[in-house]
RNA sequence: GCUGGAAUCGUCUAGUGGCAAUGACAAGAGACUGUAAAUCUCUCGCGCUUCGCGCUUCGUAGGUUCGAGUCCUACUUCCAGCA
């Protein structure tokens, strides 16, 4: 089982330490989203030296190149990145939401390589097995994600979740025998915006025992903290719990630390950096605008990042006019870095009491509703 | 000097009788939430009451025509070849 300690927690809200073979993660904290086994722009050293404690790789893309046994010949994700840190792997099951061309059976989905056209398909035993041949530390169960945000779609995918998740669980528990290292399940929890749906989802992923969970469907962070509050209410308090996809936002950290999630992934904050939306203290900003061609102050002047540190937002804006690769290289590490950051911060002062504190002052000097 | 050819939005460019005029780049702005994202969208002659209307535009000045960026004449500039 899965070890993870908390240490201090109110209400739902809580700081801990979850306790990897590849290391500790201390909690609540922002993984980073590295889908090929790489975060996009930047090199594993750089993400170390800007904070981050963990990667989520995606099983999906993974499968595709350079393929599960790959990986598992170079000793694992981990080993095989340079990472060597606590990984993550996503199922692949939202790329059955975000994909064209997918069928979708009970057993599973068939889909097309975009990269070879050749056919493949991923079952709940297939993305199981991907998912151990990869090595992450932490696996989460093939889900199936709504087609529409209506009820029906919404109950028959969480339906056909469950299903799976059930699938997922006795493959996992086959494989743990038949591998030596320890890798740990998450079940995902469904459900959409309904309080019904999210309560029996998260009933029966509590039922299932997995190692933790993966709170996933979330589409608009409006009414995500009524969500989380059913459903962390339900789940096992000693489990981590993993927020999907959440944090293109900062107030979606605040709100999903605030109600009981440990760890949080997103691919916003390296995607926007890539295309000039950087983060500061006091909002986003976008660096290509024409008001920064000679602003020769830092970009967030209390940010310690290496790119705040050495570089100013007229060279930021002169790189990114030019579409040199270093501006996506330095916004990467900047926004990267502020999140991390930011969710380290939600951490200490959970430990200090001093949350509500934090957040409100974060939140509004940077969404500038003082 | 002669003979050809060319002049169109910041740049290059489409356009051969019905066009405020094509495309690319540049420029300006926006989007991005478990990444087919180094991507995508919008604006880009001027002014308004902006799903529309009114002006002014294709080197300059005239002309032909219901109508000219497109045809004719002259001029200006540039390019090529020949002296």
């Amino acid at each position: 089982m899965l070890k993870f300690d908390i240490i201090k927690s109110k209400g739902l809200m809580r700081a801990g330490v979850i306790h990897t073979p590849h290391g500790d993660i201390k909690t609540p904290a922002f993984v980073g989203a590295a889908t090929k086994s790489t975060v996009k722009a930047l090199t594993m050293k750089e993400m170390r030296d800007l904070g981050s404690q963990a990667i989520l790789a995606n099983t999906y893309h993974l499968i595709l190149a350079p393929g599960p046994e790959l990986i598992k010949k170079a000793g694992g994700l981990a080993e095989f990145s340079s990472w060597h840190g606590p990984t993550f792997t996503d199922s692949g099951g939202f790329q059955i939401f975000s994909l064209p061309d997918v069928k979708i059976t009970e057993d599973g989905v068939k889909f097309k390589s975009y990269l070879s056209g050749d056919k493949f398909e991923m079952t709940p035993e297939s993305s199981m097995q991907a998912q151990w041949a990869i090595g992450a530390d932490i696996h989460m169960a093939f889900d199936h994600l709504a087609k529409s945000e209506s009820y029906d779609d919404m109950e028959e995918a969480m339906d056909r979740t469950h299903r799976w998740l059930e699938r997922c669980k006795k493959e996992h528990d086959k494989l743990s025998k038949e591998y030596e290292k320890e890798q740990y399940l998450y079940a995902v929890v469904q459900g959409g915006n309904f309080d019904n749906l999210r309560a029996k989802s998260a009933e029966f992923c509590k039922n299932i025992e997995p190692d933790g969970f993966g709170i996933g469907g979330v589409f608009v962070a409006d009414g995500m903290a009524e969500m989380l509050k059913t459903v962390n209410g339900i789940l096992p308090e000693c489990k981590p719990r993993h927020l999907l996809g959440m944090g293109q936002e900062p107030i979606d950290l605040f709100v999903g630390a605030e109600h009981g999630c440990d760890t949080f992934d997103c691919v916003a904050p390296t995607r926007m950096a890539r295309n000039g939306t950087l983060y500061t203290l006091d909002g986003r900003v976008n660096i290509k605008n024409a008001k920064f061609k000679e602003d020769f102050t830092p970009l967030d002047p209390e940010c310690d990042c290496e790119c705040c540190q050495n570089y100013t937002r007229a060279y930021l804006h002169h790189l990114f006019k030019s579409d040199e690769i270093t501006a996506k290289v330095l916004a990467s590490i900047h926004n990267e870095h502020f999140v991390v950051k930011t969710v380290d911060k939600i951490r200490d002062s959970i430990l200090n009491d001093t949350f509500e504190e934090y957040r409100n002052n974060f939140l509004a000097r940077y969404y500038n509703t003082k």
